[in-house]
DNA sequence: CATGAATGAGCCTTCATTCAT
DNA sequence: GATGAATGAAGGCTCATTCAT
């Protein structure tokens, strides 16, 4: 019996992850507006009518894309080696988080820094997660700026800039290829460095 | 007779003129797919229809509210003094940047920096303007590298990492009043001036 | 004084003369629904609204384009030579048609074939107006019929079939360019006289 | 299972019978311009939005009106005895003909014979139809011709003569009812078999 | 659970018509 | 007389949502 509920209770959260998954790749491409939930659905070969078995509607549906999305990223980031000079680790950082936005999510910009596009009730979850994310960067930051290795005019504003740059990196990397475009990362990551040079 | 005719195009002009101007206002706060003409409309007080005898389409509108707020925005740049040392003159010009995009066009970001939800024609636009707008920074700062009072670790990277910091200015400023607005104004120009420091 | 009123009476019928025309034409190009007023008044170097001066409505512009239209067609049949065997004046009427019809007014079909798809008001005017031209035809045939030169199965019968097949003609006709369109033309025009061959 | 799909699939198939049947009428009786999705909705106890659900637009619904008129009345005729003296088969093909155009598709003429009103696309589409309705009747007047039974100007003059006048019947026919219709009937036919009489 | 089907609101666009100037 | 301007009613299409089976 209790194994029973358990298969099926694993069955359907494996099938939202799926889901959630799914849409957060489409709404990652296409944006709130530009993602029809029959595109969902098509691409997970299901009908529309079966995405509401699971999800309430397409904001909800929404929200836990960017629950995932956002949750995923801040912890890829938080499972990178946290030790080593603070300048070295935020490198690594800001490198990471181009090559994640670049290559994964090239849309990101959209679910991260246009908030306003968004139904009202995901905006606040967004800017939590923002919040969780930036976290990060801060801590590196902060670390670094008290040990004297690094250096910055303003908290905030760094952190700002640090986050709007990246963010927008995949608009002018995406369409460059290869080493072409590892380079570009490089020469953002380093020229984004300076922010916190001492 | 000759009177008459310029009185007619004057009206004309000043009616399109503030069609255009409602338009970016709206496509500014909601983003193209979230801006319904019957809103441009219903905000000048007249109806869907009559826009269309201006407008081809709403992508026509879109086209000139971004055509007018790009140019008119990188014309009180180029308006700037251009005498002085490199740094203070970029230090002006982004500090204006900033300034116009917090309090004049405060979802610019829309319209500037998610090219991907215009429709195709209009993003070959939006990407000259910005083009032209960036060649205002782009000037001062290889003069400044050229006289070596500026160094930066790639141009390319640099001018997007401004452009990206600036244009989001207004999310994190926008809900701060008075002189806490300026200083947090200042503290992003000065924290993107090490962007460029020798 | 009367002279003037003379005067500005021509300058008015000159003027809606030259609107009959020019919606005749247009009508007889798109059918009645796919032409605008606008397209019209276009053509003529005025405005939409200017049309309403003269017309209380589309419609009635319409009744006067077909009744120009109708009675210029017939009155050029009419003034064909009346003389001569019957066989070869009908010959030369049909021929005439047939000419008229792709040459002049390739969408004629639409005019005076597809009633259906006019206002009530002016399905029943249409209807007179292709009496009057049947006249012409239906006069010559049955003067050949009485003299013994020509012979019909059925008189209305021969009558509706050589209408329709005539005002078919620029269907496949219009595409033809000089020679071959003669050729063709002369074809159709042989082929139906064995209609009325005795 | 098995069952069960191809229950749905049948039921599918008959509502998608229905609705083509039903925008063929209307198609027919008013034309392309002249029937709103709506119309066809409101005959068939739906909402304009679902026939999208069946049809990717209105073209694609109008072209499936006219592919299955077409081929349903080309099969008729194909389907007719194929032995026997040319003009008498012909003499037959006509009469079945006419007699289906009066009696049910009375406004095929729109659809056949009217095609500038048509979108582009459909306009090859509905050639390609009428060549193959075409080459019914075009067959047994080649056989004839070669056999010495039947005559001819000129093929192709003779045949858009033949459609021309047999499509335009319902036009002049419909409004009479019983003997009458069928007398009238016949004497189009007959009409029309001397274009091919040696 | 999932599907097929249907709905209804919303959007862009066209156009005949009206009217003040 | 003519123009520019505005209106309102359609019409085509999309899509989130609902629901019986």
């Amino acid at each position: 019996m209790v194994r029973d509920v358990n298969r099926v209770q694993r069955k359907r959260d494996e099938r939202v992850r799926r889901i959630v998954a799914t849409a957060a790749e489409l709404f990652g491409e296409r944006g709130y507006d530009g993602t029809a939930l029959e595109d969902v659905a098509e691409r997970l070969d299901v009908t529309k009518g079966s995405l509401y078995y699971y999800f309430a509607g397409k904001d909800e549906l929404a929200a836990a894309a960017i629950e995932t999305l956002g949750s995923d990223w801040t912890a890829r980031l938080e499972e990178m080696p946290a030790t080593g000079p603070s300048a070295e680790r935020l490198r690594a950082l800001l490198r990471e988080h181009i090559a994640i936005a670049v290559r994964e999510y090239p849309a990101a910009l959209r679910l991260f820094l246009v908030p306003d596009s968004w139904p009202d009730a995901l905006r606040a979850r967004i800017r939590e997660l923002r919040a969780r994310h930036d976290l990060v960067f801060r801590r590196v930051i902060r670390e670094g700026v008290a040990a004297g290795e690094l250096a910055v005019v303003d908290e905030d504003a760094t952190l700002q800039a640090l986050h709007a740059a990246m963010s927008q990196a995949p608009l002018w990397c995406s369409h460059l290829a290869g080493d072409a475009q590892d380079r570009a990362m490089d020469d953002l990551a380093d020229t984004l460095m300076k922010l916190v040079r001492a």
